[in-house]
RNA sequence: GCCCCCAUCGUCUAGCGGCCUAGGACACCGGCCUUUCAAGCCGGCGGCACGGAUUCGAAUUCCGUUGGGGGCACCA
C-alpha cells in the first residue's frame, strides 16, 4: 500500500505568522551546535517578523537539571537570542516546560490508543535488549518485533488491571514517509527502518518524539530548523502528527558541525560550549557571526553584526552539508569585531579582565594598545602582565641596556620632569623628542628604543613603546630604567641615579 | 550490519548548463610598513573525490563507486 507524501497536501497556510522554537534539553550547558541551530531559527523568525518560542525539552527526568536550564537561558541571552514565549516569560500556549505538560501527552496517547494508532507494550528491558543484540548479530536494523501489538485488547486490559507495567508504543504504518525538507527536497524514509517506538514510557512520561510532535502542533510551530541528525525523527514525528490529525510544520535540516579533522565535534579540540567561549572573553556578536557563517553565507560579506544578519538571512541559503569548526577563522572574525568596537566599550571590557588594583591609567593605555590585535578579552591579563609585571632582564638584555647608558639617562631626565601619568599621545611626543635628540647624535631608532623596551619590560616584544610608557607611572618607569642601568654597571650607580 | 544524508582550494564558502583558464574569506608562503611582536596593506600557493551517462556544451543533471557524517533506546 503506497502512501502519498505526508506534507505535500498539508502545507502551512501562507498567511500564518511564522512561529519557531528553540527546544533545548537541560542535560548540560549550551553547545555551539545547539546555539547555531537556535541562531538559525532566531534569524529566520526575526527576519520574517515571527515569534520565537523557547520550550524546555525536559522529558528525560533523570538527566534534566534546573541549573542547566538556567545556564542555557543565560547563554542564549548572552548571545542576544531572545524569545517571545518561554518558561520565564510565559505565553498563550504554555506551560513551556515539557515536564509540566505530561497530562497533555497522556491524553494524546489515550486518543492514539483509542484509534488503534498505538498499543500497550509489556516487554521488559531485558527482552528488548536481547532482541536488539540478536538483530544486530543477524545484520538487520534493530527494531521492536511488535510482539505486544498482537495482544488482544482483553489480554492487554487484564494485564494492565493486574498492575503490570506497560509502555505505549506507536504502531508505525507499513509505508514510506516522505519528509519535504526545505533544503533537501523530498527525503523518503522507509517505515521499516523506524520500528514501533515508545511514545509513553512505563512511568507515564512521554518520549522525545511524542512530546515534540504533540507540542509542535499545540504550540502552532510553523517551521522547524534543526540538524540533520533529526531526519529520521522527523519521519516519526510526521507519522505522529498525521495520526493526531495535526498539521505538520515545515522542516529544514541543516548540516552538523564537525571538528577540525572532520569528525564529531568534541572537547578534545577545545571549547565546544557557549559558556566556554564567553569565559574566554569572545564578543557575543563575534561568536554569532561565526556560527552564522558555518553553513550560511551572504555574498562576499563576512563581518556581519546581528542586525545585519537578521535583514540578510534567507533559509534557502542554508547549506545541507556539514561544516568543520575552525577556531582560526573564529579568532579572525572575533578580532575584526574587537577592532570595530567603540573604544570606550572596548576599554571597559578590557579593564574588567585585569587584576583588581590595576591603575586606571595603565588599563586605559593597555586597552588602547590592545584593540588592534586582540581576539578575545581573555587575552587581556597576559597582555597587561607583560608590561606591568616587574621586568626580568637576561644577560643579553643587560648588555644591550649597558651599551645605551647615555640615551637612557637622557630619556630618564625627560621622563622625570613630565607628569606622573602620561597619556599615550603625550608619551608619543616624549619619545618623538627623544628620537630627535638621538638622531642628532647619529643614533638609529632601534638603538634608541630597543634598550628602552628592554629596560622597561625585559622583553624584546610587546606593545608600541608609547603605550608602555603610558602604562607605567613616572616612578615605576624611572625605577625600571635605573635598575636596568644598575645591573649593567653597578659601580656607576651613583652616577646613574640622579635626583 | 541496515537505513538516511552529504561531497568545490587544508578550512568556511560563491557557483544553481555556456558569464568558470572556478570567485571570496581564514590558514599558509612572500613582500611592504615598522623600535619589536602582533596588527594592517599588497601579492602568491591551492580545489570541482572517482567512473560512467545525458547534452553542441557539465563544478552545475542522472546513475554507480569511494569517502565522510548521522540514525537504528522506556536519550534528546
Amino acid at each position: 500500500m503506497q502512501e502519498k507524501p505526508a506534507t505535500a497536501e498539508r502545507t502551512i497556510k501562507l498567511d500564518s505568522t511564522v512561529r519557531v522554537r528553540f527546544a533545548p534539553s537541560p542535560t548540560g550547558g549550551l553547545h555551539v551546535g545547539s546555539a547555531r541551530t537556535a541562531l538559525f531559527n532566531w534569524l529566520f523568525a526575526r527576519h520574517a517578523g515571527g515569534v520565537v518560542v523557547l520550550r524546555i525539552d525536559d522529558t528525560d527526568v533523570a538527566r534534566s537539571e534546573t541549573r542547566h536550564e538556567e545556564s542555557i537561558l543565560e547563554d542564549l541571552r548572552w548571545l542576544g537570542l531572545d524569545w517571545d514565549e518561554g518558561p520565564d516569560t510565559g505565553g498563550p500556549v504554555g506551560p513551556y516546560r515539557q515536564s509540566e505538560r505530561l497530562e497533555r501527552y497522556r491524553a494524546a496517547a489515550a486518543a492514539l490508543l483509542a484509534t488503534g494508532h498505538a498499543y500497550h507494550c509489556f516487554c521488559t528491558e531485558e527482552r528488548l535488549e536481547a532482541l536488539r543484540a540478536e538483530q544486530r548479530a543477524a545484520g538487520v536494523t534493530p527494531r521492536y518485533d511488535r510482539r505486544c501489538a498482537a495482544l488482544s485488547s482483553e489480554e492487554a486490559g487484564r494485564r494492565l488491571a493486574g498492575g503490570e507495567p506497560a509502555a505505549v508504543r506507536f504502531a508505525v504504518p507499513a509505508a514510506e514517509v516522505a519528509v519535504d525538507d526545505a533544503l533537501r527536497g523530498v527525503v523518503t524514509v522507509g517505515a521499516s527502518a523506524l520500528g514501533d517506538f515508545i511514545i509513553l514510557r512505563s512511568d507515564g512520561v512521554a518520549g522525545y518524539n511524542f512530546a515534540t510532535a504533540v507540542d509542535d502542533a499545540a504550540m502552532g510551530i510553523t517551521h522547524v530548523i534543526r540538524g540533520d541528525d533529526h531526519l529520521t525523527n522527523t519521519a516519526r514525528q510526521l507519522l505522529l502528527l498525521r495520526a493526531l490529525d495535526a498539521l505538520p510544520p515545515r522542516y529544514a535540516h541543516h548540516g552538523m558541525i564537525l571538528d577540525p579533522e572532520g569528525g564529531k565535534l568534541s572537547k578534545r579540540h577545545g571549547a565546544t560550549s557557549v559558556g566556554e567561549f564567553r569565559e574566554l572573553g569572545y564578543l557575543p556578536q563575534a561568536l554569532v557571526n561565526y556560527l552564522a557563517l558555518l553553513s550560511w553565507s551572504h555574498g562576499e560579506e563576512e563581518i556581519l553584526e546581528p542586525e545585519h544578519l537578521v535583514t540578510e538571512f534567507e533559509l534557502e541559503r542554508l547549506s545541507p552539508s556539514a561544516a568543520a569548526f575552525d577556531r582560526g577563522k573564529l579568532d579572525w572574525l572575533a578580532h575584526e569585531h574587537v577592532m570595530r568596537l567603540d573604544p570606550e566599550e572596548h576599554a571597559r571590557r578590557f579593564a574588567a579582565r585585569l587584576p583588581a588594583g590595576t591603575p586606571p591609567q595603565a588599563a586605559a593605555a593597555l586597552a588602547a594598545a590592545a584593540q588592534p590585535s586582540l581576539s578575545a578579552y581573555g587575552e587581556a591579563p597576559a597582555f597587561a602582565a607583560a608590561v606591568l609585571e616587574p621586568p626580568q632582564l637576561d644577560e643579553a638584555a643587560v648588555a644591550l641596556v649597558g651599551g645605551a647608558r647615555e640615551q637612557l639617562e637622557h630619556l630618564a631626565e625627560a621622563r622625570a620632569v613630565a607628569a606622573e601619568w602620561l597619556e599615550p599621545a603625550a608619551a608619543r611626543a616624549l619619545l618623538a623628542a627623544y628620537r630627535e635628540w638621538g638622531a642628532a647624535r647619529g643614533l638609529s631608532a632601534k638603538r634608541l628604543l630597543m634598550p628602552l623596551r628592554l629596560a622597561l619590560t625585559g622583553r624584546e616584544h610587546g606593545p608600541e613603546l608609547h603605550y608602555v610608557l603610558a602604562a607605567l607611572d613616572r616612578a615605576t618607569a624611572l625605577d625600571r630604567v635605573r635598575e636596568a642601568l644598575d645591573r649593567a654597571d653597578p659601580s656607576s650607580s651613583a652616577k646613574g641615579a640622579r635626583p
